[in-house]
DNA sequence: GTGGCTGCAAATCATTTGCATATAC
DNA sequence: GTATATGCAAATGATTTGCAGCCAC
């Protein structure tokens, strides 16, 4: 992603506000499919005045706009992340971190067969990751 | 799946219950990935004293003894399914049904490179369904 | 008989809504 | 200047929790 947030904004059509350039470049900053409590929490510190709602209604905008996807991988809160190109996520299970996954599934285009039409592709994965697999070899042996 | 849902709860040392039993039974009989919501209402008609609580405790129990699988693919409610081999699941944007998708992905084992350990595997689809474009066809031609 | 299950009501948590004020353009 | 965005508080909706009485084993 650039980092001319204004530009990116106006591109789309979307009014350019301090509120919307913080949650964008937060984002563009930690790659780490943050929850709305966390990037809230975050931007709150800089930026008092900022509400929750807004963090709310500023997502949902650039949800609209293919800015950023949401994914529903982990429970009850939904996790934001920067729009890509298509990849999947890993959920540990263990420590919640959410990894992301590059992998092509040459034949994903069998569900045309039906004669649906798809517009988006979410494959999620849980487990448990290679950084906390090690932690219980180390702390058992 | 057999019908002899006294066995299976028995072969998973669940305590069996009228109310686990008629939870079983609807899953088995409605194969389209009812919400707690549905369910409750589908069994409150036939057995008046249940209680929603007792839906969600019986369907976490169910759960945990891999019995149902939940899936998070439509937004706030979960969805509910006996757990059957691996498949995938498309979500019909236009009229919410969630339809499955029988589909083998051979190089999903690529993410074991990691070195994660994998427990489960979601492919989730979007899109509108072969029945919503042809309705949409009609009525617009 | 007893531990686990049920069902009710209240609590919680994420998200949405209504609305008055403030701001981008 | 006007339409839209912001921020607060209250509302909503799904799920969870606490607990008294009940039932499967």
């Amino acid at each position: 992603m650039s980092t001319d947030y204004v530009k990116l904004l106006k591109d789309h059509t979307i009014k350019v506000t301090p509120q919307r350039l913080d949650v964008l470049r937060y984002l563009d900053h930690h790659k780490t499919h943050p929850t709305v409590e966390r990037i809230y929490a975050a931007l709150k510190t800089t930026h008092p005045s900022l509400s929750k709602t807004t963090v709310y209604n500023t997502l949902e905008t650039l949800k609209k706009n293919h800015l950023v996807t949401v994914l529903s991988i982990s429970g009850s809160e939904a996790r934001y992340d920067l729009t890509k190109g298509l990849h999947h996520h890993f959920l540990c299970t263990c420590c919640g971190h959410i990894i992301d996954v590059d992998m092509v599934c040459p034949n994903i285009n069998k569900i045309i067969e039906g004669g649906h039409h798809i517009d988006e592709v979410h494959g999620y994965f849980k487990g448990i990751c290679n950084n906390c697999l090690r932690r219980r070899r180390t702390s058992r042996g």
